[in-house]
DNA sequence: TGCTCATATTTCCATATGGAAATATGAAAT
DNA sequence: ATTTCATATTTCCATATGGAAATATGAGCA
C-alpha cells in the first residue's frame, strides 16, 4: 500500500503521531488509541506494508518504531502546491500565472 | 472526504497536479489522464467534495480550479515529520530524545 | 423543436476496507 | 509441560471503492 493510502485512515495517522515520541510496544498503542487489540495489530501490518513503521521483537513484547522515509513522498509531492497557500495573494498570483 | 482519503487515489492526484498548470474543462482532463470521462467525473465529485477543486460553468463545458486550501492540513501533519528525514542524523537524534 | 456536445449520474460488478469477536501463535514464567 | 502475557491472524459482516457501460441532464445551436 502507498504512504498516501496508508495515511488515509485517521487511526494510522494516531498510531505514527504517538510513535514520533519513540518507540512502542503494542500494547501501550492499544492502550492509548480507543481502539482494539486486533485493530490496531490489524493498522500495524497495514503500515509496516507501506514501510512507515518497523517491529523489533523483545522478550514477550514486539516494539515498533516510526520509518519515516516513505513520507518524503508525500512531501515532494506537497511541495509545489505549498506556496499556493502560503500567501493571501494566491488566487491573484494564480490568475497571473493563467493569463500572463 | 478528508483530503488526505482523497490523496489516497493516484488518479486523483494527476487531476489536482494537472489543475495546479490552471484551470481546466473535464474535456482536457480525460484527455491527459487515460481514464474514462464518467472516471474522471467521479474523481472530480470527489475532489469536490474534499473542498480540493471548484467548479464553474462556461457555456457547455466545465471549468475546475484547484483549491489547495485543504492541502494545508496535510502539510502541517507532516510538519512534525519534516525533519526526521531532513538529515542523515535522524535515527541518532530520535535515540537520543528517547533517551535523555 | 430537435440535435449535439459536454458532463454527470446510475447501474453493475469485483474487490478492498474497517471493526468486532474468536482463535492462533510464540515467548517467558511457573 | 502448563499457564500466561503479548500480539497476530482469521472470520464475519456491513460498507466503500474504482472501473466499465449505459443512461440522463443541460446548455447552446441548427
Amino acid at each position: 500500500m502507498s504512504a498516501y493510502a496508508a495515511l488515509a485512515e485517521p487511526h494510522r495517522r494516531q498510531i505514527l503521531d504517538l510513535l514520533r515520541e519513540g518507540e512502542r510496544p503494542v500494547t501501550e498503542l492499544v492502550k492509548r488509541l480507543d481502539l482494539s487489540q486486533p485493530g490496531v495489530s490489524k493498522h500495524l501490518k497495514v503500515l509496516r506494508e507501506a514501510g512507515l513503521v518497523v517491529v523489533r521483537t523483545e522478550g514477550k513484547q514486539r516494539v515498533y518504531a516510526l520509518r519515516p522515509d516513505p513520507l518524503a513522498e508525500v512531501d515532494q509531492w506537497l511541495e509545489p502546491y505549498r506556496r499556493l497557500w502560503s500567501s493571501r495573494l494566491d488566487a491573484l498570483e494564480r490568475h497571473l500565472e493563467e493569463n500572463p
